[in-house]
DNA sequence: TATCTTCATATGTCTGACAATTAGGATTTG
DNA sequence: CAAATCCTAATTGTCAGACATATGAAGATA
């Protein structure tokens, strides 16, 4: 692990890839400790603030993990499912927010990720995932129930039917689509949603699921895929019509 | 913005998500500048070292971008696809290589994710992403190429596939699946496999795509899927034999 | 043996200093 | 006057040293 202290790069950084690399490279393996701030000043020839810094980048990364004390340090993290689907959301939600993805982009790649689960999960989806559906359903229906409550229900519910694919990667995947898109869309479409329509189409993907057909579920994700698509156009051409003529 | 200095928690972390929590909720937009340095000292009511890690943390998440001069400072970035991309893709290397991913698994999640762009794919795919395609399948074809040539045009024939659905958001879900899982197959079945029978397949996708015939699609990607299962069971089963009787 | 104390070690934070970079204004020069 | 140059202020990057805080381990004590 070297760095170049005449490159124009800052330190910190080069330092933190330096490490990474390790990292990926497996040089440097989960649980390992690193040496400690004072050893990789030494090693590195740089002062105790630029070390500190490069392990920060690397904190926020949860490619390590630093604990106090005598027995303290640097770790290389194992980095979970957990925290690489936080990751994941956070970045995608960004992504969306700050990228002018049009609806149809990001409601396109939605349900077509979505309806790759289905086969999967038609297959495997256990009890509690099909319990976990119904009880979504259920809340969804029951009035007076706030539009960001039934967009946390609406995420759940998506949720299950991902994770009843029972392939972590696939759920690591998706949690961008389904924790990120799902209340960007909701938050675009709730002024002019049909609840009933909405539950009726789960209750549809449950019931399917819970027959085991797969095709009758991706059928049903379409629908809604559709149905979510003509809210989004709706909702655009009722916007622009209000900007034309205030 | 505020902090808990009696939060057993470290100040820079509750900066950093501070000022994270304002990006994210839109209090601070794209290009902004963040106050200096000193600036946030004062507002935290803390040492510049403590703010500076709060800072870098933010940076190695392409939250933030820094400029150093007189006008400089952190500003708000723009997350790009491509910055988006290549953290996923680490991610995804680092997620796999740490958490004892099955094959099955990993092979599952992939095809089911990338058999989700043939649909659109076969629809917009575009001259320039048949030529990639061809193009890689005719470097695959020459002699002498090392295996991880191969396994470099491999990735990039199924980059080709995925962009040419034509969606970004697609595109970036899908680095992870591709540009990770795909390597790390082809590193445990390169000793294994049949470069004639996976060019053929390939073959078969591009003119699929070409026929803009999506079922025809899916199903070559199915039976290599297929192909790529057995492939790594095969290897599986000769190491498992290795290691039982060496 | 069980508990408490002390200590060494490590990270977390603060202060002050200086270096490096950069934009913009002031100054000099043709 | 215009252009080039220099100067300056603002800002981030790096460093050194200090102290605060947390924590495990060894030793002292009941």
């Amino acid at each position: 692990m070297k760095i170049d202290p005449s490159s124009p790069a800052d330190l910190s950084v080069q330092i933190a890839a330096a490490i990474r690399d390790a990292i990926v490279s497996g040089q440097l393996i989960v649980d390992q400790r690193l040496p400690s701030e004072a050893e990789l000043c030494a090693q590195f020839d740089v002062g105790r603030t630029t070390v500190r810094e490069a392990l920060k980048r690397l904190a926020a990364q949860s490619l390590i993990r630093t604990q106090r004390g005598a027995t303290g340090g640097a770790f290389v993290n194992r980095l979970s499912f957990e925290e690489a689907y936080s990751q994941q959301i956070t970045t995608s939600t960004l992504l969306l927010s700050m990228n002018a993805v049009s609806f149809e982009t990001a409601c396109e790649a939605r349900y077509a990720l979505e309806r790759a689960c289905a086969p999967l999960s038609a297959i495997r989806r256990s009890a509690d995932h099909l319990a976990t559906m119904r009880a979504e359903i259920h809340r969804q229906g029951q009035p007076g129930l706030t539009d960001e409550a039934f967009c946390a229900s609406d995420v759940a519910f998506h949720r299950a039917l991902v994770d009843g694919a029972g392939n972590p990667v696939m759920s690591y995947q998706l949690a961008g689509a389904v924790e990120a898109m799902q209340p960007l869309m909701n938050m675009i479409t709730f002024t002019a949603r049909s609840r009933e329509r909405i539950i009726a189409l789960h209750s549809r993907i449950a019931d399917a699921l819970e027959a085991q057909t797969a095709p009758e579920t991706e059928a049903a994700l379409s629908e809604l895929e559709g149905y979510t698509l003509t809210l989004g156009r709706d909702v655009m051409a009722r916007r622009a019509q209000a900007r034309a003529a205030p």
